[in-house]
DNA sequence: CCAGACGTTGTT
DNA sequence: GTCTGG
DNA sequence: CCAGACGTTGTT
DNA sequence: GTCTGG
């Protein structure tokens, strides 16, 4: 989820250019919707930019021939990320942010499925490690700007013990002193990617028991992240 | 050579 | 696009 | 990720 | 059980 403003992004991430239009606040982000990502984009003199973007959640490979494959690449395992066909080319040159102010995981209970919401200790923003694609629509004419869609996906990994009573595996947080090195685009050698990736430490997150309202997709609220149980 | 896959999560 | 399997 | 739909024939 | 929509 997240409601943080453009403008408190921007100056968290310290971006340079917001490029597109603002996204309403959402509590309840759902796979194929559209997310804010932080990239940096790098000017013919060799001079960095840091954008703040728009992209749909669910990464889609070049090769993909429509929209539906992305559905099921919202994740990408950090483990193989540099080895797998539909990632390798994002990870060795299209890393982004994926900021968040927390998410939610599923445990199966008795009586149900138990949403919980994590977050960080101090509600500090998250920055989920992730990658970038644009795919050619081959619906869309090649003239039109929005042939060109920008997608994501998050990086996971293992839990920590402290988080793998709640679920297994954890998204790729990054420190906010890794997130230039995340994004820097002369890191283009795989083994410096893994070797990127193994030095971002576990993330310290907080689990906190919320209502079931969260399932639906229909459901977008602030007090979707109010404790319950 | 061409055809077909390319992914993760969770559950069993 | 690129790799694997046949 | 979860929630919700998934289908045809025949009858009104 | 499996797919689609959000």
């Amino acid at each position: 989820m997240s409601a943080q403003s453009d403008g408190q992004l921007q100056l968290l991430f310290e971006v340079d250019e917001r490029v597109g239009e603002q996204l309403a606040p959402s509590w309840n982000v759902a796979p194929t919707q559209t997310v804010r990502i932080i990239v940096e984009e790098t000017a013919e003199d060799g001079t960095p930019t840091r954008q703040l973007r728009n992209a749909r959640w669910g990464l889609l490979p070049v090769w993909a021939k429509d929209r539906k494959m992305g559905s099921r690449m919202i994740n990408a395992r950090s483990e193989t990320v540099t080895e797998k066909p539909a990632f390798r080319a994002a990870a060795t040159k299209r890393r982004c942010v994926v900021p968040a102010d927390g998410y939610y995981e599923w445990q199966q209970g008795e009586r149900g499925k138990v949403p919980y919401y994590l977050h960080a200790e101090d509600a500090s923003t998250l920055a989920f490690a992730g990658l970038y694609e644009l795919w050619p629509d081959p619906e869309i004419a090649e003239d039109d700007p929005a042939k060109w869609v920008w997608t994501c996906t998050i990086l996971t990994r293992p839990a920590s013990d402290a988080l793998g009573h709640v679920h297994d595996r954890t998204p790729v947080i990054l420190p906010y002193e890794m997130v230039g090195d995340w994004l820097d685009k002369s890191t283009r050698d795989k083994s410096e990617v893994a070797t990127l990736i193994d030095a971002i430490p576990e993330p310290n997150l907080v689990p906190r028991q919320i209502g079931r309202a969260v399932g639906s997709p229909r459901n977008n609220h602030p007090g979707l992240i109010e404790a319950a149980g």
